[in-house]
RNA sequence: GGUCCGGUAGCUCAGUUGGAUAGAGCAUCAGCCUUCUAAGCUGAGGGUCAUUGGUUCGAAUCCAAUCCGGAUCACCA
C-alpha cells in the first residue's frame, strides 16, 4: 500500500479509536507538506471540526499523538500549524521501501484485474497523410492504453479506418482525371502523400469550377452542387456502393498505396493496434439496430421514410439515423460498431480517442445507446482532446495548410542530430547507434511536447519556433536518465552493505517522490490523462538533477552514503524509464 | 440564438474531492565546469488567477451574472 493509503487508513483507525466515530478517506484531505514546514504529509483538520465538535488544533494534537504512538513504523513526528497536522514519515519506512523496491521494474504498477478495455484511436482517412493533429491522437491513445495496462486492465487497441465515402472518392477522381497513370513508385513519393496530393488537387479544381460557374451567373449554392467534378464524384460513390468493378479496383489500388505509407509512419512513431476496423466493412452495421429501435419506439419514421431520434428532451436536437433512401449515416455505423466491439471482445469499457469537435456526436451516440438499453451503454467513454492549431488558425488538409506528421518527426530528429553533434559526447557511436539516438531524442521531444498538456485543452504549434530541448521536455528527462546510467556503470553495489538510517533533504525529497509513482499511475488512469505522468516524471528528473549537482554519488562521504545514493539513483532510473514508457518515449543509455 | 469547452507571469503551461505566502519551463538578468554527462545547477526580477457579486473559518478552485476566445447544432464523415 502507498504511504498515502497507509496514512488514510491509520488516520481513520485513529479517529475511530479516539472519538468513536467512523470516517472515510473522503472526509479529510491529505496533502504533501509544503517545503517550508517540517514533515512529509499533512492532514487538514478543518473538515473534521464539525462532526467532532472540537477545535482543529485539539483534534490535530490528539491525532498526531495517537498516530506517532501507535504507528511508529510509519510516523516519527508531528507538528500542528493553524489546523494543519504535519506528519514526518519514519526514515525506516523509506529505507525499507528503498531496499525492497530499488530494482523492481514493476514498481508502481498494479497486477492484472481482469477488467477489459478497448481504446480506439488514430482513425485515419485514406485520402491524406497523417498530420500533427493525428499525432496528438496517436500519442494520447497509445499512452492511455499503456497507463490502463499499468493499472491492471487488459487493453485492446483498435483503429477504425475511414476508407470509404465521398471524401475518399474525391482523391480517386482527381487521380483518374489528372494523374496520367502516375504512381507512388513512378514519382518516388510515399503512398499516403501521393494520394493526399490528389485530394488537394480535387479541391483546387472544384474551387475553379465553382468560380467559373458563378462568373457565368449561377448562384453560389447551386454552383457548389452543380460543379461537374462534384457530380462525377457523387456518381463514383454510387458506383462504389454498387460494387462497380473498375471503381472497386481503383479504390483498392489507391487505398493500398495509402496503407503502405501509413505502415511506415505508424512503425516510425510507435503506434500499433490489436484490431483494425474498416468503415467499408462496418458502414452497413447498425441498420438492424435501427430496426430494433423502431420496434422499441426509440426511433420514429418521418413521412419521407427517413428515421430519426428526438433528443430534445435531453437538451439536444432531433438526429437522423437513417436516410430516406435507407442508407446509413455516420452515427448509424458507430451504433453498429459499438455493438460489434462488445460482441467480439466482451469489453467492460470502450474508450474513443476523438477530437473535441465531435463532443456532440459522441454525446448523441451515448444517449442513443442508453435509450436502446444496450448493456455497454454506460461504458462508452469519449476521451476528448483539443485541436492542435497553427498561429494562423486551424489546419486544413483540403487546403494543404497542415504540419505533416512525417515531416515534423524528421525535423525533430534533425534537430536532435544537430544538438548532439554540437555537444560531441557520443563521437564513438556507430552510425546506426547515432540514428537510433536521434530518433529517440527527436521523437521523444515531440511526444512529450504533445502529451505534457492536459488532453482537453487545445494547443498552438508554431512551426517558426522549434520545440525546446531544455527544461520541461523529454530530452531533459532522457539526459538525466543517461547520467544515472553512466554513474551506475562506474560504481558497484555492495552486497549486504548497510545503506544507513537517515536522509539528507534532497535524498528524502527524491525517495518521497519516487514512492508516489503508483498513486500517480492510478490517478492518470482514472483521468485518462498522460500529462499527469509527464508532469510527475519531469519533477522526478528535476529533483534528481538538483541532487546530482549537490551530492556526489561515487565520492560520497561514507560507503553507506554511497550505497544509499546508488539505490536511490537506480530506483530513479527505473521510475523514469517506466514512466516514459507509459508515454511511449524511450530513454537512451548515453546521450 | 441553444449547448459545451476554455481565459492563471511577456510566452507555453501546472495548480489534487475548496486549504498554509498561487508554482514550473521558455525568455531576461547575475553567478557556477580541474572530481560521477553543464541537454545541467544556484539565485533575481516578473501576478488585479478575465470582470463583478455571492457561498464560508478559508475561493484560482464552488454558484450567479457579464466580457473575450473556440467548438458544435448537416439526409458530410
Amino acid at each position: 500500500m502507498s504511504i498515502l493509503g497507509s496514512l488514510q487508513k491509520s488516520t481513520i483507525e485513529s479517529l475511530e479509536a479516539l472519538f468513536g466515530q467512523t470516517f472515510t478517506e473522503k472526509d479529510f484531505q491529505v496533502n504533501q507538506t509544503k517545503p517550508e514546514f517540517e514533515g512529509d504529509y499533512t492532514v487538514v483538520m478543518f473538515s473534521l471540526v464539525k462532526s467532532l465538535q472540537q477545535s482543529p488544533d485539539a483534534i490535530g494534537n490528539m491525532l498526531g499523538k495517537h498516530l506517532t504512538e501507535n504507528y511508529p513504523h510509519l510516523f516519527s513526528a508531528y507538528n500542528i500549524i493553524k489546523g494543519f497536522l504535519n506528519l514526518s514519515v519514519a526514515d525506516d519506512y523509506w529505507i525499507n521501501l528503498l531496499k525492497a523496491q530499488y530494482n523492481d521494474i514493476c514498481f508502481g504498477k498494479q497486477p492484472i484485474s481482469g477488467k477489459k478495455v478497448m481504446v480506439e484511436y488514430s482513425s485515419p482517412n485514406t485520402n491524406k497523410p497523417l498530420h500533427l493533429g493525428h499525432l496528438r491522437n496517436n500519442f494520447l491513445g497509445w499512452s492511455v492504453a499503456e497507463i490502463l495496462k499499468a493499472n491492471g486492465n487488459t487493453v485492446f487497441k483498435s483503429c477504425i479506418v475511414n476508407d470509404r465515402g465521398i471524401h475518399i472518392c474525391k482523391s480517386m477522381l482527381a487521380w483518374q482525371q489528372f494523374a496520367n497513370g502516375a504512381t507512388p513508385q513512378s514519382t518516388h513519393t510515399k503512398g499516403d502523400h501521393f494520394v493526399g496530393e490528389y485530394y488537394v488537387r480535387f479541391n483546387d479544381e472544384y474551387k475553379k469550377e465553382i468560380a467559373s460557374l458563378i462568373a457565368g451567373g449561377m448562384p453560389a449554392a447551386d454552383a457548389e452542387k452543380k460543379a461537374p467534378i462534384m457530380k462525377l464524384t457523387q456518381q463514383m460513390l454510387q458506383d462504389w456502393e454498387a460494387g462497380e468493378p473498375t471503381v472497386m479496383a481503383l479504390w483498392k489500388k489507391m487505398n493500398g498505396w495509402v496503407y503502405d505509407g501509413f505502415d511506415i509512419t505508424y512503425k516510425n512513431i510507435g503506434s500499433d493496434f490489436d484490431k483494425m476496423y474498416y468503415e467499408s466493412d462496418t458502414y452497413l452495421l447498425g441498420k438492424d439496430i435501427v430496426q430494433k429501435g423502431l420496434d422499441k419506439k426509440v426511433f420514429y419514421t418521418k413521412p419521407d421514410g427517413s428515421v430519426w431520434i428526438d433528443l430534445s428532451a435531453d437538451g439536444l436536437d432531433e438526429k437522423l439515423v437513417l436516410r430516406k433512401d435507407g442508407t446509413s449515416v455516420y452515427i448509424t455505423q458507430d451504433i453498429g460498431l459499438a455493438q460489434q466491439k462488445y460482441d467480439e471482445y466482451k469489453i467492460d469499457q470502450s474508450i474513443h480517442v476523438i477530437g473535441d469537435e465531435q463532443n456532440y456526436h459522441m454525446k448523441v451516440l451515448q444517449l442513443i445507446c442508453k435509450k436502446m438499453e444496450v448493456p455497454y451503454a454506460e461504458d462508452i467513454h469519449h476521451l476528448s482532446y483539443g485541436m492542435v492549431e497553427l498561429p494562423t488558425g486551424k489546419m486544413k488538409s483540403r487546403e494543404g495548410t497542415v504540419v505533416d506528421a512525417d515531416d515534423i518527426v524528421a525535423e525533430m530528429e534533425n534537430e536532435a542530430k544537430q544538438k548532439t553533434e554540437e555537444l560531441g559526447k557520443v563521437k564513438d557511436f556507430a552510425e546506426h547507434e547515432l540514428n537510433e539516438l536521434f530518433h529517440t531524442i527527436g521523437l521523444g521531444a515531440l511526444k512529450f511536447f504533445l502529451l505534457r498538456v492536459d488532453p482537453k485543452k487545445k494547443m498552438t504549434f508554431n512551426p517558426a519556433e522549434s520545440i525546446d530541448f531544455h527544461g520541461f521536455t523529454a530530452p531533459f528527462i532522457q539526459y538525466n536518465y543517461a547520467r544515472i546510467r553512466s554513474v551506475l556503470r562506474k560504481n558497484e553495489f555492495l552486497k549486504d552493505c548497510s545503506i544507513g538510517t537517515t536522509f539528507l533533504p534532497l535524498e528524502k525529497e527524491l525517495i518521497v517522490s519516487l514512492e508516489r509513482y503508483s498513486t500517480v499511475i492510478s490517478q492518470a488512469a482514472d483521468e485518462l490523462n498522460p500529462s499527469a505522468i509527464a508532469l510527475y516524471i519531469y519533477q522526478i528528473a528535476k529533483t534528481f538533477s538538483s541532487f546530482f549537482a549537490e551530492h556526489s554519488i561515487g565520492n560520497a562521504e561514507t560507503e553507506e552514503k554511497k550505497q544509499l545514493r546508488l539505490y536511490l539513483a537506480n530506483m530513479t532510473a527505473i521510475v523514469i524509464k517506466s514512466g516514459m514508457q507509459l508515454l511511449g518515449i524511450t530513454v537512451p543509455e548515453r546521450m
